[in-house]
DNA sequence: CAAATATGACTGACTAGTCAGTCAAATTCA
DNA sequence: TGAATTTGACTGACTAGTCAGTCATATTTG
């Protein structure tokens, strides 16, 4: 843990730094698109997809091993890389752990901005958001990453603090706002909700963990105990 | 694992040692309650003790770091006892980690278990374990051990598997019979609540997760939360 | 005192992190 | 243009440690 003394290295190599610069810029280029015939991948391409290697290699590893099981060395064989490579990317273990799930988590947030964009009805859009949230998340690889959160999370508060600030201090927000609109609108009549959004999230949350721990001896129909849950909210309007 | 060599040991310093085993001896024999008077611990109840203090030692450390990141040295310091005692208990790292889980989780079946004999509309049954679960599990170490187990539950199949027969299988079917009854009463609308007891659960749950990752830096007034979540089952019954 | 227990120094397996050296690509030069 | 030179991304053997589990020795008990 608290090996790594200061050191006295000075680092003489100016170098590094840059490596980050161009792989950000290369970084939206990235690989995906293929319509392209030919692909000379110059240095920074070559790096930034290293880079991307081993963020990915390392949430398989991190989802399936949680921080302190998982070996760099292994990270690095599923990447298809040479362990000192991880090191010119990333500072320590603790530093590919925090930036793999900062990156696995943008997504996450856009997702969740974009909910109230949509117009509809507020049981709509929350319809709407329960049935995204389970096909995209509950039952994906995010949602090891939100279990990984809530497994690590203890023993990283940075990492809790930032989750907290990034995802679910917006996310609660998000859906505060949403609940003012649904009883400004009189669809939904308990004006108490608004103080804890949390409630209207609980059970998505319940999903993924389910999903992960018990789902393959005991599956749960997710989507239909959410709109159980939005019936409890908004008053059933099943149609029977 | 595959150890057991022939190894080809000699120590010839027999010096010191014993200096430190008084020590240590007299450390361990702290202990807490002192009501009893007189108290002769035979062999068996000496090592029962032991067992226990290992227990709680364990549960304190694995708790603190997780399974992989927990040192044997450290939980037997916490418990004053040499590491080789901890393997005249124990099989191994895991059998004990295993064990104290289990052994942590009987108080919370009977808890559950025992939530349904009061008496009472089911309402007053659920807002009374609303604030037992709160006070006693939620913001205790209790709770810590439903994040460890979500914590490592996907990398212990044997103890997911326990906790979902022991634990959740037991509780939902508890909780469902209590909505059913709730339901035959005229007290809960919609029926199929009864399908999804997850739902009543969840927000408990979050309370949970909320304080071991939240807790420090944005309170939940969990009890609070749980009321309003009651509301929307059963409909409001604010005195407003 | 012999048996039962407890101890903790020790071992071996394993791993995070390092760094001197390599070589393909980029750049400069003639 | 194409040979010479420079760059720096990458490698993987290596260092310095960590820790689960063992066992010879010491202590306690009946």
């Amino acid at each position: 843990m608290k090996t790594a003394k200061a050191k006295s290295r000075k680092i003489a190599t100016a170098s590094s730094a840059n490596t980050r610069a161009v792989a950000g810029s290369a970084g939206g280029a990235t690989s995906a698109q293929t319509g392209r015939p030919a692909k000379p991948p110059n240095r920074a391409e070559r790096a930034a997809q290293r880079r991307e290697a081993i963020i990915t290699a390392g949430l398989d590893e991190f989802t399936a091993r949680g921080f302190a099981a998982t070996r760099l060395d292994d990270v690095a064989r599923r990447a298809g890389v040479a362990k000192g490579t991880i090191y010119l990317h990333f500072k320590d273990k603790e530093a590919l752990f925090q930036e793999l799930v900062r990156t696995a988590l943008v997504p996450l947030i856009g997702n969740l901005a974009a909910a109230p964009a949509a117009g509809g009805s507020v049981r709509d859009i929350l319809e709407r958001f329960a049935e995204t949230f389970v096909r995209e998340i509950a039952e994906t690889k995010r949602g090891d990453i939100v279990r990984l959160i809530v497994a690590e999370g203890a023993r990283f508060p940075s990492l809790a603090d930032f989750y907290f600030r990034e995802v679910v201090s917006r996310g609660l927000a998000a859906m505060r706002k949403l609940i003012e609109s649904g009883i400004a609108r009189g669809e939904i009549s308990n004006a108490r909700l608004a103080d804890f959004p949390q409630i209207v999230v609980a059970p998505a949350l319940v999903a993924v963990m389910w999903h992960g721990l018990f789902g393959r001896h005991a599956p749960l129909d997710a989507v239909a105990m959410l709109k159980v849950h939005l019936d409890l909210i908004f008053g059933e309007r099943r149609v029977s």
